[in-house]
DNA sequence: TCGTAAGCGAGACGGTACGTCGAGTCTTGCT
DNA sequence: AGCAAGACTCGACGTACCGTCTCGCTTACGA
């Protein structure tokens, strides 16, 4: 079974190449900023400067402020979930990844503008919607490994149960960064653990 | 006929004194504004504008854009709990009131905006914090009468129980908001209560 | 014959009113860039920058750079006659004048740049024919004084006349603007004089 | 030992030879767009787009585009002077076909952009010196034969003749190139014709 | 016939200016 | 003082153009 010689599909289109180190210094320097000064007080022309690129190189790649942001901010990488064989101490890993997440990156600053913004943007929303599930994705997988290691009951819905676990982080990340402690979220760790267990024994004990 | 006591310190100040319809009008036309083209789309000649009123009337009560968004925020009613005697029924019932309000007033567009904000502006940080309590106070209250009626064990944290409670919803308004659903939220809303019952079973159940 | 208390017509128009000192600096501003770099080098930045002043302020003035470069130019004293009691001096004083102007003014780079951009702007042509008008005024006086001091025949076309003057020194201040001198002028002078005296004297002669 | 004829001088230079066709294509397509919107509103992405033609094949010719407008206008054809054996009617020819000129080509739009770039670009004003010398012939080279035949002084200056007749052209055209009218010209005409004849006539007067 | 050197279309790139727009301040005359 | 009206500075926006620079491909010539 030989493999085509040369693809004709993947011709290359004419003229001079886009140039990917451009690409990656720009979103470098434009993440840089939002970090120093959040949203709010990125302007185009100060990447412009700190990039040394033009800004038709800028609005060549993406049409507004908000696309660039957004595809700065998707550089930041993924929460990687620590293995534990224990949910609770998982989530509480998870947690303080995400605390230095909130400390180190933009994010708080970028993600509610990009949510703001994308009220009146269908793109945008569209776009939002893409990254947040990505982002979900490792914390869905943290309560399936739990669900089959049976820390979780097996009815258990693991993308509901994420979205127990992230939303009051989410709270805490906008409303009071600087207190995203281990206490409270062990708190809310065992009370969702409790709550999953207890809604499934409760399911099975009509007998 | 006695004249007034007139006391020093009450002494109106020299001069015409503000007109409080203006206020009013701005705060009424800002939130208009809000709504339709959201906090981004929101300039303060607009509401000039629309308001008939100068921008010197405007600067002189608020000192920033922000400010103004804030004030017009805050102009929206709290939410009201319906009280039902069941926490289940009184939580469903927040949530309906909470989409309905996502749904019909600006706040998805200007409270993630001032929590962006917020990031690099200590002032506006404070400002929303406070906002941010005295809309928390009703769900607090609602657990705490859970708890006089016995629904919820009396150790219960109110404060972080409402957060529990809100953090989900936070979440859906923000990256679903078209999707916030009864039956989700009953589900939210089962497993937290139970786990708030397991917990509490537990640390009394050592005999 | 009262003269009206206050004539209800000349209301100042409500609001902050233009500040003219603005508009004479953004001139002055103008005219010095146009002399040091010309038309082609004029940016409005640059206005900006050294006028300390706001593009909007400028642009409240005028719609185009084109139309700040025709303000500018217009700002340029006017060529005056000196009175001789004889033509040929006068031309030649005009020549002279017409000359430090080509050589201290930005007259022969804005000009030719109006009269450019007048080819597919109407706008622009009428106000270049208004202001050209007017230039040509105080020439074709010249020539009516020449003809009531008897120098030139009665039924001289002073317009016309002008355009015979005038029409060599246009051609040489942008064909060869260096070299405006005396001589060749006193030649033109000299022949367009005797020109007219000569085509007087014909239409007499028939006897 | 003889070297080969073959002079080095004479060796064409390796690779692949420019294509006069597209220099040919370049020029037309600049002229045409000259004409559609003036010297101002040529860009090099437009002859680009219309002429098919990559930007460095324009550079390696012409290197701004100054100089491409000039070697544009430069393939304009010459005026041709009617032969009539009558200085008037031959001036009156040149006027005619000089309006056609100005109303059919776009004479009235690159030149003057060029006289104003002129003033700041020494290479530009050489450029344009060499090529108004040349469009100058023609007119002298009437007034020479004019001279020859009799019909104006053997002492005249038939350049500065030229530029006597030509002046008046320049000025309509520029201010109101709507307006070169045969009565206008033919008054220059005879004026111009009758003052050289009289200024003869007083030189040879003395006697 | 094959390699070398240049020409060519396509289009990305750094710069620079354009004209617009918004925030927040200031200045009128009136209330 | 407050107020409507509107000018002012500052600074960013997104667009457009210039002239330069890659790409991959083509065209001639001379070894």
């Amino acid at each position: 079974m030989a493999t085509p010689i040369l693809s004709t599909t993947s011709r290359r289109s004419p003229g001079r190449p886009r140039d990917l180190a451009r690409e990656n210094e720009i979103l470098k320097v434009t993440l840089g900023i939002l970090s120093e000064v959040g949203f709010a007080g990125l302007t185009v022309d100060a990447v412009v400067a700190k990039a040394k690129v033009s800004k038709a190189t800028i609005y060549r790649r993406w049409a507004t402020k908000e696309e660039l942001a957004i595809a700065a901010f998707d550089q930041l990488p993924l929460i990687e979930i620590e293995e534990h064989d224990d949910l609770e101490a998982e989530i509480l890993a998870y947690v303080e990844q995400y605390r230095d997440f909130v400390q180190t990156t933009p994010l708080n600053s970028v993600l509610p503008a990009l949510v703001s913004e994308a009220t009146h943007n269908e793109v945008l929303s569209e776009r939002l919607k893409e990254i947040v599930a990505r982002r979900r994705e490792s914390g869905i997988e943290m309560i399936r490994r739990a669900i089959a290691r049976g820390e979780l009951p097996g009815n258990t819905d693991a993308a509901l149960a994420q979205e127990l676990i992230i939303g009051p982080m989410l709270h805490r990340s906008f409303f009071s960064p600087e207190n995203i402690t281990k206490d409270d979220f062990r708190y809310f760790a065992r009370i969702i653990i409790a709550g999953f267990k207890a809604t499934a024994d409760q399911s099975s004990t009509p007998a």
